[in-house]
DNA sequence: TGTACATCAGTGAACGCGCGTTCACTGATGTAC
DNA sequence: TGTACATCAGTGAACGCGCGTTCACTGATGTAC
């Protein structure tokens, strides 16, 4: 059942992404190895001629997961909008993200699990994080490019915080309020952004 | 090996405690039931005299947490303080906090856990979650009743973001630059306050 | 280009381990008289 | 108040189960000549 090389280079790929999904979806630690393999549409023996451990996949899977939101913000900020920031911030805190964590921002979705991880899995995060807030900063402006790092840092920690705490709320409406609300907090508010 | 009533209730409110803080410290998940019984000093075969499951430990856990968080927000605000918000505010930003999660906030230390909780521990940690909002409001203010616990849904949001990525954050100095920026944008700026 | 052999991706069973949960047992507490 | 018995908090061993990991095996791919 030996596989070509390319064969094998997209089974690989096929399992990193099932695991930014899954991860995202129901957590790193209560993810399975045979669950995830299965979703990949694989069997779980086969795991081992990938990668050396579980831990290597989650750091793999996080980078994945970080990497594609900075290209969503980029896509996003990017272009000739006269409003990116405005149209980034209505996108993440838009109803339609809160509910599908599994293709969603990472930090939103694994937060907490995130303060757990040891050396490596924190270094492919925070080199992330500081990836997608050297997007952001421009766009949010500030005296300095201090300041406007510092200013999207504290942009960022509020979405992240309200797609959670919006994720925790059961009730619907107030869930939506939140978002809107902590949108127009940190420069989505006012009218239309056709696109977002 | 029988116990007096009086000890027995004793024993089952350590249980709790301990759960409340291993919880906050590793994880929901991540604490098994043998490892929680030897920090209240109990061995794990008793656990289901007091309990019914991990299930019902959690809710329980889960709302002793959120209720002292609620004191704790209560004793900080109330009292004749000038500044209530802004103590409060510093003193949930504050790189203590930051540095021992066992005995903090459980939104910033378990957020992501928390989105996950099956309709029994969502229905504690809502309730709590409107307490907390409800003790922030008044100090807040707004136009309005319903804006000003907006407002406070807002900037809690704020704080437990800047929490969640602050224990995220490897650099250190950039993590407490991240939690003062954040305390003054939700209204801990400015001077000093005494005994914050 | 064709043949012979080595490699290795993927399968499915099995490993030890720790999990949540159950149970027989002990002996101090609580209760009935 | 004192005695006899039932209760039950806590112990420690054991349960089945799913976890991450390993392994023998298969057969198509890659390589050497």
């Amino acid at each position: 059942m030996r596989k070509s090389k390319e064969e094998t280079a997209r089974t690989r790929e096929r399992i990193v992404d099932a695991a930014a999904k899954d991860f995202r979806e129901k957590g790193i630690e209560a993810t399975g190895l045979a669950e995830l393999m299965a979703s990949a549409g694989l069997t779980h023996g086969g795991f081992y001629r990938h990668f050396e451990s579980k831990d290597q996949l989650i750091r793999e899977a996080l980078g994945s997961a970080v990497e594609s939101e900075a290209r969503w913000i980029a896509s996003l900020t990017s272009g000739g909008s006269k409003h990116p920031l405005k149209k980034l911030v209505r996108s993440y805190l838009s109803p339609a993200h809160r509910d599908s964590p599994a293709g969603g921002c990472p930090f939103a979705a694994l937060g907490s699990e995130l303060t757990r991880l040891q050396e490596d899995g924190r270094e492919v995060v925070n080199q992330g994080l500081s990836q997608i807030v050297a997007l952001i900063a421009p766009k949010i402006g500030g005296a300095s490019a201090d300041t406007a790092r510092l200013n999207a840092l504290v942009a960022f920690s509020t979405m992240v915080g309200a797609m959670t705490l919006a994720r925790i709320i059961d009730d619907e409406k107030l869930s939506n309020t939140l978002l809107r609300e902590a949108a127009s907090r940190v420069g989505g508010g006012g009218g239309r952004v056709p696109g977002a």
